[in-house]
DNA sequence: AAACAATAAATGTTTAAACAAATAATTTTA
DNA sequence: TAAAATTATTTGTTTAAACATTTATTGTTT
């Protein structure tokens, strides 16, 4: 639906000062999407995406520090993040041989497993967004990605 | 920049899993920028939001509950944020004639002055949005308009 | 090698989000 | 019209975000 409608505020300033509003409120749509998904699986967005970025570097570990850098939202809080996924036993934590100050974070067989199984589920929840057909997604891709220069 | 190489995941599924991860990537990215635009005037995106609703209805008041329902963040949190601005003297809260459960939000002479301020900044950091061409930015927006159905 | 700077991560604190429950006033219903 | 249901908002609690500070280790300089 249009964004004006839906908020009803039908007048912008302009064309950009619409994307700014119809993105931040587009992603928390979305948001709210994804979280209802993962909340079966007890783990939180943020948690899903420090995951995600394990399984990319397994059966390597990652950093702390790059955890932080690949993480969609920056912020600080990664340590307490893993602590908890660590809680949970979908993560180990090792302090690194070479450099103590710094911490290995590798996910668990039982990590994986969960991902494995939202993989799963994925499907089921983005049928919500394919009225948009897919070239149609390919395009707001590209838009997106040149929003941010 | 391709988020790809943005946020170093080479290979998404299909074009919609990137999408999510694009959109709440690129969101939180543009949450940043506004929060930081914000932070001088003192008030946090949340607020800022608030205000314009309220502009929106000047000068007539609105309920809580209209706030609650037009707000970018569904959230249950509008007594306490209205509370934050009442505080800093830029709403007014009366409690209403006709129905003594519901309460009567005014954005203040004060409340206004700030955001006149705010839309003359804006046209700043939006620069930032500026090199996507308008009807780059108009084609974005059908499409996120699109993509929530 | 001692002092200093730089780096990696953890911790503390304040503010906000998510969700449930409570309070208070009004409307409906039996 | 008294009791029950509904509505509008507030409050409590837990979890996470934002930001600054601290601790521990390593690297650099003199």
């Amino acid at each position: 639906m249009k964004l004006e409608l839906e908020i009803n505020q039908p007048n912008f300033k302009n064309e950009y000062q619409k994307v700014v509003v119809n993105l931040l409120y587009t992603s928390s749509w979305l948001q709210n999407i994804v979280a209802q998904h993962l909340k079966p699986y007890g783990i939180s967005p943020q948690q899903f995406n420090i995951l995600r970025i394990l399984r990319g570097q397994y059966p390597h570990p990652a950093r702390m520090h790059l955890i932080q850098v690949r993480m969609l939202d920056k912020m600080s809080n990664a340590s307490r993040l893993v602590e908890k996924l660590r809680s949970k036993g979908l993560v180990e934590r090792t302090i690194c041989e070479n450099d103590r100050r710094a911490v290995d974070v590798l996910i668990t067989r039982k990590g994986l497993d969960l991902l494995a199984n939202l993989d799963l589920a994925e499907d089921t929840w983005q049928n919500k967004l394919h009225h948009l057909k897919e070239d149609k997604a390919r395009q707001l891709n590209g838009l997106l990605d040149g929003l941010r220069g």
